[in-house]
RNA sequence: GCCGGAGUGGCGAAAUGGCAAACGCUGCGGUCUUAAAAACCGCUGGGGGUAACCCCUUACGGGUUCGAGUCCCGUCUCCGGCACCA
């Protein structure tokens, strides 16, 4: 029995002196927790020589809710991690820090007419308060708060920078604008390499260029612009955000409203000038897979070619244009049998003929109206209207409509494509349902053909000699379905054509062939479409044909084989015709590279990432627009440009930030006696979690963002630890400015985070509604928020923390269990018990167990703990120390207490649980009369050989079933094992007779009798 | 639709191709106690057998292997992401 001193009635009842005090947590969390902060046993040192180990939480966004247990899955494991590198002798950098402008503090300030920043320094300090509770080592004198102005003046900065960079493809990096500008004087764009759709600038053109021409022309290269863009604007929090903000159903990310679509002008940062980089360099980091790959999907990396095609005369006054598309399918040009431009397309007008003019204006504005609001596309119908005018596929001069339809978005690739309806589903079903025709030009890669012969249009010998010939086919109601392959057509074409007497058939599929009476046509091209759908239309004396192909699918047993888009040979595809699929991409776009047709091109789903945002708190932009029109950059030396104070942070309706009404602060006088206005727009808070990782390293520095020697000994962050919900956006920012900064010359790596992990969900725990356990996500507005304040005001911080890492795998979505941290706190007292009471306790019975065994245990679970916190296994590190607690319950019992083997291991104990239970483990540090601090002591060194078994369990199997189990020495070799095995009475009993086939024997591990 | 990931006891879960269910929770039984709590001991996937023991079991169906939760093929379910991206 133990009992505390004066805690409870009890105690006073039965005072007993002999027995040690109980475990209670509350008395020595805060007592250690106080003496680490007062001697700074955290704080981290400059770089010194030392090998360096930075693990890094994502900083969070301070909330007035504080932290949930959800949120502690992220902060404990780290902080595991952090102790455990101390301990290994490691220099550790632990920091903490605030993401703290944002809306959800501004819309707050707003509805309780409090300043952000004392709201925002508020929540913050209550997060530092119950980091500090559940134990958390950070060290604090490098917290960093991206609102503060010491702060952000390095946002600003690194704005600037971006601002004043273009990015050169020929050298695969960013460099000054001014370089630029000085190789455009002299020779224009004719050295860039630009896409073919980007209108080459002769030198004489830009030297003629006004500043504010040249302003203007420079936005296409700068790495931070102003554009005009359809954006997305939140009607509720009255600002545009990031395509990456908005959800599949057209949502804002934060405030769930449907978003608008605006065109209005706004600050971009050029990300997509690193796509090929970041895509490129996921390769290089150990990030978990899934994170990789959505960035490969968001970035949206595919090669393709540019394809010129050039128009035919729109009308008798106008000129012949080029129209320039992007395909990722070159091999299918020979099928584009018409072009679509979308409604957006600077083309449009030029070529729509007088008489499709009213259809064309209709349809245009009709298309813009439905772009206001981003309703989902899904399944919707295609609609277009014809030009009126056509173009030339460059590869076979066949005369190609020219379309608009809103299907083609003028975001992605040229805002024009060639229609290649026969391998696209898109345009298939726009080409159906306009009448265009559909021209197969990849063999199907499975080869299959099928053949309809329509009741009455064959003679009655046909299925014999089908037979005969060895075609498959069944029959239904006189009508025959063929079923061959392409390589067959011909063959099958001849044998048919005699015995058909009226009508035709054809080949459907691989080998298409229109078979007539008296002509067998192939249907490989505009023309043949044509001749065979004038000969459908006069046997079915109808109109209404509009092509061959409409016609083959409304024929049911031709549905499933008229259309694939798989890659395969090449057919009606002129030079590459028969070329192996994996060559035939390839080779188109070297063929058109040869002819001047073309260009082969990288082309990307990423976009620009939109930074402007109409509100107050946050990042201002240092930009001053100056009254003849230009863009002027704030010196360095006035930043940091400060938020001004103001009265009210209402967002204003018209789409302005509200700094615009703050006439001191937005009119300025430039030096040179110009008058400006400030840039009033604000950044969004992606632009300060894209650099904060770098600011911990030196995080008081006001000469510049970071002493580069710190930045070059710290960085790249080793373990990077946080929620799977930011894997595109900020993981995707923070590696570009990297990647820009590295460029710039100020960091000497290219990825900013090496190792990455995302701890799973914790959900609420499960409760029964109407007879259904339901299992949800922890939120306020549910009421089933479970604070680290509870649980640890009732179990200790030192239970939270172990029940944290136990709870599951690391990256598993788990409920909480209420009756897990109780769990967990049992297993503390245990320990406090065995270390400070062993003699006291009672011995339940006298156990085998000996100092050998008792040392293997000690030398085989530091091994273990180590290599779990390395590959963030916490749930089986404390699996593991359960275990060694159990086993010294175990030596205790039989008698070892006192003994050499016990001190090492009870020493040993204490020191491994230092990382997950800081403060138990400190105290038992000290009160076993070792000097403080535990959590400054080396991590006790494994001797393999002591834990090393020195007999192991051999399973017997008979047919891969065991059947006995043998205890031997380690060493027992093969032939040794499968004579003990063979000697087995059970082992025998279990042959019985039997022939023995083989003896597989695995030293070791098990012993396999294989009888049959 | 496309791309990922995951399905193991009542629950959270373990398991380099080699004893499935470690560790813990819950539940049941017991010791101690006047009693309870705490602590300690035992049992706790399913079925059969008096018992020794036997059979079945890692979502489902196949396969590879002496041996598969683990590898391969197919199916189903759930979760996450993307989605008119040419």
């Amino acid at each position: 029995m133990l009992i505390a001193r004066g805690a409870s009635p009890m105690s006073e009842s039965k005072p007993d002196t002999t027995y040690p005090e109980r475990y209670d947590p509350a008395t020595i969390e805060p007592k250690w927790q106080q003496r680490w902060a007062a001697d700074e046993l955290y704080r981290t040192g400059p770089a010194d020589e030392r090998t360096k180990y930075y693990v890094l939480d994502f900083y969070p966004y301070p909330s007035g809710e504080g932290l949930s247990v959800g949120h502690c899955r992220n902060y404990v494991p780290t902080d595991v991690v952090a102790r455990y590198y101390r301990m290994r002798g490691y220099n550790v950098l632990h920091p903490m820090g605030w993401d703290a402008f944002g809306l959800p503090t501004e819309n707050q300030a707003i509805k309780t007419k409090t300043n952000p920043a004392v709201l925002t320094r508020r929540y913050a300090a209550n997060y530092k308060r119950q980091m500090n509770l559940i134990g958390a080592s950070y060290d604090w004198s490098r917290e960093i708060t991206s609102s503060e102005p010491d702060y952000y003046h390095w946002t600003q900065w690194i704005f600037l920078r971006l601002y004043d960079h273009w990015y050169d493809l020929r050298v695969d990096r960013a460099r000054p604008i001014a370089e630029l500008e000085a190789e455009l004087a002299v020779s224009g764009t004719s050295k860039l390499e630009l896409p073919l759709s980007e209108r080459p600038l002769s030198a004489a053109e830009w030297n003629a260029y006004t500043p504010l021409e040249r302003q203007e022309y420079l936005k296409r290269f700068r790495l931070a612009y102003r554009g005009e863009a359809t954006v997305n604007w939140d009607p509720v929090d009255k600002t545009v955000i990031a395509n990456e903000e908005v959800d599949p159903e057209g949502r804002a990310w934060r405030s769930g409203a449907l978003v608008e679509r605006r065109v209005l002008k706004q600050w971009f940062f050029r990300i997509t000038a690193y796509a090929d980089r970041l895509d490129r360099d996921l390769d290089t980091v150990d990030w978990p897979a899934k994170i990789v790959t959505m960035q490969r999907n968001w970035i949206g990396r595919s090669r393709g070619a540019e394809v010129i095609f050039k128009t035919v005369a729109a009308q008798p006054d106008h000129t012949a244009a080029e129209l320039i598309v992007f395909t990722t399918r070159p091999d299918t040009l020979w099928g584009a049998t018409f072009m679509v431009l979308s409604p957006e397309h600077p083309l449009v007008p030029r070529l729509t003929t007088a008489e499709q003019q009213e259809r064309v204006a209709t349809y245009v504005e009709q298309a813009k109206a439905a772009g206001t609001s981003v309703a989902p596309v899904e399944d919707k119908e295609k609609t277009g209207v014809f030009t009126g005018s056509y173009a030339i596929n460059p590869v076979n001069g066949a005369r190609i409509p020219i379309w608009v339809a809103d299907y083609v978005l003028m975001g992605y690739g040229t805002g024009a494509i060639m229609a290649v309806p026969a391998h696209d589903k898109r345009d298939f079903a726009f080409a159906l349902k306009y009448g265009l025709p559909i021209i197969p030009v990849i063999q199907r890669p499975d080869d299959a053909a099928r053949s309809v012969m329509r009741s009455g249009t064959y003679q009655p010998e046909l299925p014999t000699a089908l037979r005969a010939a060895g075609y498959g086919f069944s029959e239904e109601d006189g009508q025959l379905t063929v079923e061959l392959s392409g390589g067959q057509a011909a063959a099958y074409a001849e044998l048919v054509r005699p015995y058909l007497r009226e009508g035709w058939t054809e080949v459907v599929g691989s080998g298409w062939l229109a078979i007539f009476p008296d002509a067998v046509i192939p249907f490989d091209s505009i023309a043949a479409d044509a001749r065979i759908t004038d000969r459908l239309r006069t046997a079915l004396r109808l109109d209404a044909i509009p092509s061959y192909m409409a016609y083959l699918v409304t024929v049911p047993a031709y549905r499933e084989i008229v259309y694939h888009e798989e890659y395969g040979t090449p057919i009606n595809s002129g030079p590459i015709n028969g070329l192996p699929a994996t060559e035939a991409v390839e080779r188109t776009i070297a063929y058109l590279e040869q002819h001047g047709l073309g260009k082969g091109r990288m082309n990307y789903k990423m976009r620009d990432w939109l930074i402007s945002r109409q509100r107050y708190w946050g990042t201002p932009i240092p930009i001053i627009h100056a009254e003849d029109g230009l863009e002027v950059m704030v010196s360095d030396n006035e930043l940091p440009l400060t938020l001004p104070g103001v009265e009210n942070y209402e967002p204003t309706a018209t789409g302005e930030s509200p700094l615009a009404k703050i006439d001191e602060w937005v009119n300025v006088q430039l030096p040179d006696g110009r008058k400006g206005r400030r840039e009033t727009d604000t950044m969004g808070t992606f632009a300060c979690s894209s650099w904060y990782f770098l600011r911990f390293v030196d995080p008081h520095n006001d000469r510049e963002l970071a002493n580069r020697d710190e930045l070059a000994y710290w960085l790249p962050v080793d373990m990077y630890v946080g929620g799977a919900e930011h894997a595109v956006m900020h993981l995707l920012y923070a590696r570009f400015w990297t990647k820009f900064l590295h460029d710039y010359g100020l960091l000497p790596f290219t990825e900013p985070f090496r190792s990455l992990r995302n701890q799973g969900l914790i959900l609420a725990p499960p409760r029964e509604v109407d007879g259904q356990i339901v299992i949800e996500k922890m939120s306020k507005s549910k009421n089933n928020v479970i604070t680290p304040d509870e649980v640890v005001a009732r179990h200790g911080a030192d239970a939270l923390r172990g029940y944290e890492c136990f709870i599951s795998d690391f990256e598993a979505y788990v409920p909480w269990n209420t009756d897990g941290v109780p769990g967990i706190r049992r297993w503390l007292d245990r320990v406090w018990r065995i270390v400070l009471a062993a003699e006291e306790e009672p011995r339940s019975q006298m156990a085998a167990y000996d100092e050998r065994q008792l040392r293997r245990l000690t030398h085989q679970t530091i091994i273990k703990v180590a290599s779990d916190i390395e590959s963030f296994k916490f749930n089986t590190m404390v699996a593991a120390l359960m275990e060694f607690t159990n086993g010294l319950y175990k030596a205790r019992d039989a008698g070892l207490s006192g003994s050499a083997a016990w001190s090492e291991a009870i020493e040993t104990l204490i020191l491994l649980i230092a990382p997950v239970a800081p403060h138990i483990a400190e105290e038992l540090w000290t009160r076993t009369g070792h000097s403080y601090s535990v959590h400054q002591q080396r991590w006790p060194v494994a001797d393999p050989a002591l834990a090393a078994e020195d007999e192991v369990e051999i399973v017997l199997q008979v047919n891969g079933k065991v059947r006995d189990k043998l205890t031997v020495p380690a060493d027992a070799d093969e032939r040794q094992l499968r004579e003990l095995a063979l000697r087995s009475e059970r082992v025998q009993g279990h042959v019985d007779g039997k022939t023995i086939r083989k003896v597989i024997v695995v030293p070791g591990k098990l012993v396999n009798v294989v009888v049959g």
